[in-house]
DNA sequence: TCAGCACTTTAAATCGATTGCACTATTGAC
DNA sequence: GTCAATAGTGCAATCGATTTAAAGTGCTGA
């Protein structure tokens, strides 16, 4: 049994230990070619005896890195409630044990943010070796001046002109083709969307939604396009107002599932049946989608995946390699929220 | 317009430009008494002119402290998914927002924990300042010991005899009592309580759950006591053995939103219906509780509140002071999934 | 003129590691 | 036996700040 003894925290008291320069056992320790294999054994199991850690935030500073990446939401700078959305803490997860693999750290970034670049000079950059951001908002050009300032950073998002950033996104375009075309193939005719198509990913599964109508020969009603925000108590303020202005549709295609259980609670308050009435389809497969009654359709994106990929890139362009942009396939996950319609188009 | 200049990034450099030592500059821009406003001021408006910022690491580090607060989710040995209920990420988004508020930055530890012991020489401890613990899982004596060699940190919890770490938790007994007692109120008398009893907080909720039933001087059937997990789809899989076990109850009282939003899912499905046949309540009243069909009678705990105060106590602990337990209150919230029973008790 | 004192400021050690360069043995070739 | 090449180790600078102890400055009054 070790008998008691002052705590070995240093190198420099384990070189002297092992009566040996610091040097030494700095190079012995990270396993240096410079370094004997006897010399190496013996630091090692003193280490090994005494516990000794090695001081990682020491080294971190002196190798001028973290080995803390930030991860900024882009939250909803009208409802600032965006990040309540269960699909942001499956990314959150993916992207936590991602970074844990790697030994990096996670910094949470959750603030309001109206112009990103405000964050140049704060903890979340000077913090962290790397940025991931979840969303962009409308700060692309913003996000375009970061990363021209060699930051090392990759946005999750959707393809904009003159992006300069490094960018992993979902198939939104492919996404709300096929949310759009399945209630086009159910027999559904009259489409609406739901979003704020000024937000990025929303505008690209909107062109999808309309390139399904296209193919369909369908023509688009400007009215059924319909401004709803992600957050949960402002949709249902939304969906009242389109119930007021009595809109007429019977399929609707909304941007996030927490839209559509919006969606489906509203219209069924107001009396209309899912999906007799009105078939919903939605975005992200929350877990929730599933148990929701009726259950919700939904394009499904593999987070988890999506959390590695993320991390994979920002440490790609940390380590100074060429990262590309990574595009995530989109699947439809069909439940009972989409049904045929009460009578076939006649 | 000021010219271009090298940048300005070491506390040298400035002192240099100004013609004063690091030591003076140092104590300048820390408002230390020993310096004369003069220098301060000159200082102060060097500092601005150059965009001068601490480098917060360097004095972290010599300071020894990093200003980081860990946050660990107490995952679910069994699903470890328990983190994908909403519940976290509001409770996360409030320690977040309180931590910021105090310039302390947030690391997010998320993993499978079977033993907390084996953090104590993880990055976990080693990064961070202080730690705080979401749910003690079944680590009680294992949390004990780590508090009892000193480190700072936290627990949301439930009270357990022998506690000896610092605690934050709802009124869980009163929140189980005020959800029991609403339904016997609306003449409900065969109660289910849906939740593992094994873990300390849905104990509480137990305690008061069997409190009401005592009051109303009902007894209490042990068959009516569902082990159901707090994930999702191991709640569904067992609502559903429950069903075939033909257990029979009128009315259940769920440890979590998300739990009494699968039971629904599941007893619909069955063609019972909610809540003529079965009334629900939930627990944490999340965002979707209130969309759901029918919505969801829940007991609210201030969650972002809980995140203050889980802060302000971790802080408190750091600075060396003595930090009691808190206790959050809690209140029902009553929507339709709690109605009448079809026929009054006869 | 200079001791005594109050204010300011600075030199140097320190936090705990990494690393370029200098230095000492050892080995092998001639 | 000499000398170059090589392997292994140590010295000291460095990362960017804080802080103790000591030193400098200016003023007052004997």
């Amino acid at each position: 049994m070790p008998r008691a003894q002052h705590k070995v925290t240093t190198l420099q008291e384990l070189a002297d230990l092992a009566g040996v320069s610091r040097a030494t056992a700095s190079r012995a320790l990270s396993d240096s070619t410079l370094i004997s294999d006897k010399t190496k054994s013996k630091l090692r199991s003193l280490a090994q005896k005494h516990n000794y850690r090695i001081n990682e935030r020491a080294r971190d500073f002196r190798l001028r890195r973290s080995r803390v990446i930030s991860v900024v939401f882009m939250l909803d700078n009208q409802s600032q409630q965006h990040m309540s959305d269960p699909f942001f803490l499956e990314m959150l997860g993916g992207i936590a044990d991602s970074l844990a693999q790697h030994d990096y750290d996670l910094l949470l970034a959750h603030a309001p943010i109206d112009n990103v670049e405000h964050l140049r000079d704060s903890r979340v950059f000077r913090h962290a070796d790397g940025v991931i951001f979840i969303g962009q908002g409308e700060q692309h050009e913003r996000l375009n001046a970061l990363a021209a300032q060699g930051r090392p950073m990759v946005i999750w998002g959707s393809k904009l002109p003159d992006k300069r950033y490094c960018l992993v996104g979902g198939e939104n375009e492919h996404g709300g083709y096929l949310a759009a075309s399945h209630l086009l193939k159910l027999g559904r005719r009259h489409l609406a969307f739901c979003g704020r198509i000024d937000i990025p990913e929303v505008a690209a599964r909107y062109r999808g939604y309309q390139r399904a109508l296209a193919e369909f020969g369908i023509a688009e009603h400007a009215d059924r396009v319909l401004d709803v925000p992600f957050d949960m108590r402002r949709a249902q303020a939304a969906f009242c107002g389109v119930l007021e202005r009595r809109v007429r549709f019977d399929a609707a295609v909304c941007a996030s599932d927490v839209m559509a259980l919006s969606a489906i609670a509203t219209l069924s308050e107001a009396g209309m049946r899912v999906p007799e009435d009105i078939a919903v389809v939605g975005y992200d497969d929350i877990g929730l989608a599933a148990y929701s009654r009726p259950p919700l359709t939904s394009v499904r994106q593999n987070i988890r995946w999506a959390g590695r990929v993320l991390v994979e890139s920002v440490l790609g362009l940390i380590n100074g390699e060429q990262v590309g942009d990574t595009s995530l396939a989109s699947t439809l996950i069909v439940r009972r929220s989409c049904g045929a319609p009460p009578a076939p188009a006649s």
